[in-house]
DNA sequence: GCGCTATAGTTGACTACACAAGCAATAGTA
DNA sequence: TACTATTGCTTGTGTAGTCAACTATAGCGC
């Protein structure tokens, strides 16, 4: 009777795509943060965090500005940083030109921590996606993925610099 | 010293490819899920499992084979089948021949449900995905995503075509 | 100066999972 | 029969995240 919402997947090929994004992600995200958990205790979004970190002017972000990146909530960041802080990962800062504002800066201890988690993690991020997919059809598939929204927003406008 | 690290994404195909599934993942599900939950109170796993047990023979599986069709854990399904049992959408069935095993079994009510939620998700995720990408780049994304464990042996109870 | 609205951030309550431990039933071995 | 290992499932506990409500600051119009 219902049988076309039944067996939607020959039928759709958004869906197919959506549903095969759920289960890869999962799949994919699974393996690579317990990975990353049981060798470093970070989790990915931990590592991603302290990336961005690393990445913007002199070491520190808005915590907002971390959320937009993260696709977090302020207060997903907020619990995230808590527990970055208590491991001396990052610390806070005042903002002098805004008193709203704390900066999470990334500690030299986050930073030795951040380099030493990045060897494990990009081999074993390249053992997983190398074994199923060649270069090419990685850029293929980071070219795809890059056209939904907030995959491709992190390069272009990190370093805002609006205080 | 570190600023191969730092700046990974144009050295690294495949870490680029993971980090824009993970952001490709954050917001399509956050959008999708809102929309299901808001509409139906379902989530996207309630809605999935619903999915599979109405394909399944009978509408009905072991919770085994639906957590290994959803990548979730025994618990996690327990967990999932309470609230959509508590909602009258599911109920349980003894299995004659093996009596560690419980059935799953979609209701009537949890058949309508599905029917009605179907509608929307699927115009949803037509829409979502179809914005951004033609029918051949979604059979292009489809497949590659495909590769990944876990996003291709959705179909029987039978998955062992992996690697 | 005063009030008003917007923004940055935190907190409490809740949800959705995972993991580890445990129970009950089955299968294998004798 | 009994004894052991395995399988299916549930439960206690912990964690990562959400949302709604809140405080504090900034910036505007008057």
């Amino acid at each position: 009777m219902s049988s076309q919402v039944l067996t939607p997947q020959q039928q759709n090929p958004a869906l197919d795509a959506w549903i095969r994004l759920l289960r890869g992600h999962a799949a994919a995200t699974r393996e690579l943060s317990a990975q990353l958990v049981a060798e470093h205790g970070l989790t990915i979004n931990d590592y991603e965090a302290l990336l961005h970190l690393s990445r913007a002017d002199e070491g520190r972000m808005r915590r907002v500005d971390l959320a937009g990146n993260l696709l977090l909530t302020p207060s997903g960041v907020t619990r995230l940083l808590d527990g970055l802080e208590q491991a001396g990962l990052v610390e806070r800062a005042a903002c002098a030109s805004d008193r709203r504002v704390t900066y999470a800066v990334l500690t030299d201890a986050g930073r030795a921590k951040l380099r030493a988690a990045s060897d494990a993690h990009l081999a074993g991020v390249r053992e997983y996606f190398g074994r199923r997919f060649s270069d090419e059809e990685l850029d293929q598939l980071a070219g795809l993925l890059g056209r939904l929204p907030g995959a491709a927003g992190a390069d272009a406008g990190d370093c805002s610099a609006e205080t």
